[in-house]
DNA sequence: TTATTTGGTTTATAAAATAAACTACTTTAT
DNA sequence: ATAAAGTAGTTTATTTTATAAACCAAATAA
């Protein structure tokens, strides 16, 4: 009755990143820290843990002499948002629907 | 733009528990073990857990001389559980809506 | 020049989930 | 009657996660 929530996005701020992203072409660090009000490591190391599960593209460049770090969902990632939403459906409806 | 989400509702198991709580009268620790599959062991300290949080009442009887563990959901419960619904929908709608 | 800020990463600590082991019986088989 | 297996859990230990704290390198400001 309960499909398993996939780990790696069951967790408040990689799910938040995520949704960001899904949102967007591209965000970088900064802009992903503002809008997660999560500190920058916790942020660093979720932002890792996306890109080895292949779902996020992270490029490192520079804006004049400052780092910046990219964001991008790919394909894979998106799949498994969608696929996310959908097993987290059925843990939230719905009183009566006892299947 | 992302409110927190409650931490003791956001788990797998504890989130299960409440689903199928939110939908009947009563259940007890066989049925919830049957429905979500989870472990005896993983399923008593989940139910202690949201039993402490005030989510939920447990009822101790014996079914014949078998013991028997009733939960229910009560006030606080639902109320808790609708908040976090809410809360969750944020983070999973909806490209372009970004505000 | 030293102090502060920016944009991070790495390491350490706290909290959670899960699994394994155990308790206290009851039922079935011998 | 006794041993073996099953039921309904609880407790303790281990692993995994999340979070926080400390750190680094470079840039900018005082």
């Amino acid at each position: 009755m309960f499909k398993d929530l996939n780990p790696l996005l069951h967790s408040q701020l990689r799910l938040a990143i995520m949704s960001l992203l899904i949102g967007v072409e591209e965000a970088d660090f900064v802009y992903l820290r503002e809008q997660t009000g999560a500190s920058a490591g916790n942020l660093s190391v979720q932002i890792d843990k996306l890109q080895e599960a292949g779902y996020i593209d992270v490029e490192k460049t520079f804006r004049g002499k400052m780092p910046r770090t990219i964001c991008r969902i790919n394909r894979v990632g998106i799949e498994a948002f969608n696929e996310y939403v959908q097993a987290l459906q059925e843990y939230l409806n719905k009183r009566g629907m006892n299947k």
